[in-house]
DNA sequence: GCCATTACTTACATTTTTGTGTGTACCGCA
DNA sequence: TGCGGTACACACAAAAATGTAAGTAATGGC
């Protein structure tokens, strides 16, 4: 996320382990707290910075700008910047992104079924 | 992971993520560097320790034990030990977890077809 | 008695991620 | 002139994840 060193251990293995296989190189660039929330709330509708902020629970300006910049990076999230003052800053889903949805539904449909069993067992 | 200091709104955010959908829930216990790459190794077998460790590359023992006694207390992993010596302990995947198969499958399928796309824009 | 084997555990160090607080540029409006 | 609004940036602090190195228990074989 922010700055790595590049002597570290740590780095060396998340490297191999993304070029290993397409699963690790997905959780590489979905991980953390905040990436697969924010495309799941900007699935089919364009939010901009403020908007997406109000969706999201909890979150701080640095978390978003942060995650939302990788997102962008990792071409996910389509940013488009609109020179008016105050700024505007929409924000989209990629195609790719997009072909990513059905896949997040399963894995939220498994979550859900998944806990269930677990509380069940109690 | 380790232990959380119950004060802190890092696990204050989580813990209000985890409840808040299936999805996050899912991200939760099958997030961190590992998880999944070790429930993909046990897909279709059953493997002890030694076994897995040498079919993950560059994990330490410190990492393995704590990822498989996460995975076992989150019901994706079943742990045998056998009474023997030297120790004999099997892992295999749960009912759940078998479940979630198809689904990492898909996801891998993407992160391969978003990584040559990514690559092919350049 | 001594060693090898296995699946860990413990203490500690390092790296990475997340959070907090403050500042900034721009303009229109009162 | 001062204020509000937006989407950040920056410096710093805290927490969490990962890595390293060293043990440990029991037992069979030498």
């Amino acid at each position: 996320m922010a700055q790595r060193k590049l002597t570290s251990t740590n780095t060396a293995n998340r490297e191999k382990l993304i070029s290993f296989c397409g699963m690790t190189y997905a959780i590489d660039i979905l991980g953390g707290r905040w990436k697969l929330l924010i495309l799941y709330k900007l699935e089919g509708r364009v939010l901009r910075f403020s908007e997406l902020k109000k969706h999201l629970p909890n979150i701080t300006d640095r978390m978003l700008t942060l995650h939302l910049q990788e997102l962008e990076k990792n071409g996910l999230v389509i940013r488009k910047v609109f020179a008016e003052v105050p700024p505007r800053v929409e924000y989209q889903l990629s195609d790719s992104a997009m072909q990513l949805a059905p896949i997040w539904k399963q894995l939220e449909q498994w979550g859900l079924e998944h806990k269930a069993r677990l509380e069940e067992e109690t």
